[in-house]
DNA sequence: CGAAAAAATGGTAGCGCTACCTTTTGGGCG
DNA sequence: CGCCCAAAAGGTAGCGCTACCATTTTTTCG
């Protein structure tokens, strides 16, 4: 009776075996790999397993076999509806496959991003998807010695440091604004919050359409680096008619933001769109029941996700995506809030 | 030349021992507790460790030493907005410790719930979050198994499965409802969606209140199982309205819910609160900035969350906490929108 | 019907780390 | 100056599983 080590008091899959009356391998076999089991024993491992509860170490098995089957994933923040819709869309795909998810927050820090990645090297998850394109250069190289399939999304670009699913925030502004301008708007503000790179590329665009049709002025661009809320919105609009009274419509880079704005409008009663045009962008929910219904930029945050989770998981079976990049596009959905002046 | 097993090829603590002219197990120390080590050991391991670019094994870690720093969370739902100022509590709190944390999603399935925490068992995470109170008797026998600490979240009630941090949800519509009826409407309606256990009660309290004040009327009540959306909010207020257009007030189950009933309200001509007041649950940040800007119950969701990773911690460390069951309450945030009547 | 091929099963030896115990070192003190 | 005790460091032996091969059994087919 002189045991060094305590055993963790659990069922080991030696034990199931013994009961089945197979060798360990074969038991083990079962759980990876049942097919290359006769029925017979197939059957007598399962019903062991039952009676007993086993319940197979994660630890031991990713020890002996060098591998995980989780898929990491690294978002800039939980509270933004845009990264739900997407996480629920690599939540319902890893559902269908053997990965779980393991969720981190980079809180949209690069340098926290950067250490996260550290973090999960040590787990050598088999997969991995990250937000965004600008990455540090000591990031990539973190991921490049992971050595797994990565997926870059929310947006596409060149050099992926594997795949990427996403669309371009600069096309989506530069429609957005042009959308405006067609319908007669020349003063047209931009309101920002959040300044992340890919707000930052949306900025870029709507800067572009606005010079493309020379009507650029820097003055109608309000921006904060503070997190979005709606209450938000009525303050950067605020900001935005103390400097400039003669703005005639506003591109707010999400939608809560507009909501913000139209309330604000509201409360001067401003009307909406003959005094004043609003744009969003992410066409949450609420912008087509809002009164008056509000023009937003849809994308598919879902898809975004769940496309990620397939590519990664597909990768990591050797099936690579013939294109790496994939680029699901926006649809401008026009709404009472942006109809022409004077109509 | 005959390895019979290839080796991960990644640098391992045995080689950051050597390169710092200690024994592995010191090595090891060093990762775990450095103030063990003198001071010479300790910085002749950093650096080697430094040089080599050493990451921890994970697996082998959990292995050997048979427990994990895991936290493992169950939530219903990614994108319902309560739960995820939770869980950006949750992961605030777990950076300051040692912990990470391991996110599953229940999709409101108490069958998922169950095949979760099976899964998690295989984890064997050193504490647990779970939501709400309502699990079944197999997934409580599961946890109990589990035998680490334990937090459920988002509610309280008798018979914790270890510790609880929440509100009473039935007092919080109780309280939400009386306020309406002291504010003089007598014709009260109730709006749910997504009817999960909390919302259940929230529904218990709304009836006893009316039934208190005599003022109970079960075809006030519309409730739909399907997901929330703020589009969702003016269907149901269509319903209500379609059923008994006498109807004074509502309150609704969330504020997504509430936001769709001014829209609603709005696109109708009904003047919110002269006749039509609007109570709305967890007061998002939009309710302060409506026009008029709407009542809710205030909920200290990120509390909730950050409190149940610090109670899990300090119970993993040994240090239970003195009270099991920590109340959060909650706060009625009266605005325009449950104006008394004729005011 | 027997040899070859294929399928099913088993034995052995780790994966990289830490628990447990033993040994060594350092320094305070009679 | 040696003794004792605490602190620091090391040796050994697994944790529970699976990779890698070897072996046995079954199937195929000339």
């Amino acid at each position: 009776m002189e045991r060094k080590r305590a055993k963790s008091g659990e069922i080991r899959l030696t034990e199931v075996a013994k009961l089945a009356g197979v060798s360990p391998i074969t038991a083990s076999r079962f759980f990876r790999n049942p097919q290359a089991l006769s029925l017979s024993k197939r059957e007598r491992v399962a019903s062991a397993a039952k009676e007993l509860g086993y319940v197979p170490n994660l630890a031991a098995r990713a020890l002996a076999s060098q591998r995980t089957e989780v898929i990491g994933v690294l978002i800039p923040s939980l509270t933004n509806n845009v990264f739900s819709d997407v996480l629920r869309g690599i939540y319902d795909a890893s559902e269908g496959s053997r990965y779980s998810i393991q969720l981190a927050n980079t809180r949209y820090s690069i340098l926290q991003e950067e250490k996260l990645l550290r973090l999960f090297q040590a787990q050598k998850p088999a997969g991995l998807i990250v937000t965004g394109i600008d990455q540090t250069a000591e990031s990539r190289s973190v991921m490049e010695a992971m050595n797994c399939p990565i997926a870059q999304i929310m947006e596409i670009g060149p050099d992926p440091v594997d795949m990427m699913v996403g669309f371009s925030h600069y096309d989506a502004a530069f429609a957005a604004v042009s959308h405006l301008i067609a319908q007669g708007f020349r003063r047209i503000g931009f309101l920002g919050a959040q300044m992340d790179p890919r707000v930052q590329r949306r900025l870029q665009g709507y800067r572009d359409a606005m010079k493309a049709a020379s009507l650029f002025d820097p003055r109608t661009i309000v921006t904060t680096p503070i997190p979005t809320t709606v209450t938000l919105g009525g303050t950067l609009l605020a900001d935005l008619l103390s400097r400039t009274p003669d703005v005639e419509a506003v591109i707010c880079v999400n939608d809560d933001l507009a909501l913000g704005v139209l309330f604000e409008c509201q409360r001067r009663h401003i009307s909406v769109p003959d005094d004043m045009a609003i744009v969003g962008f992410n066409d949450l929910d609420f912008m087509a029941s809002a009164v008056p219904s509000l023009t937003s930029v849809r994308t598919n945050r879902y898809e975004m996700g769940r496309r990620a989770v397939t590519m990664v998981t597909a990768a990591i079976d050797g099936n690579c995506p013939p294109e790496p990049v994939v680029d699901l596009g926006f649809e401008l959905m026009i709404r009472q809030s942006s109809s022409a002046r004077g109509v």
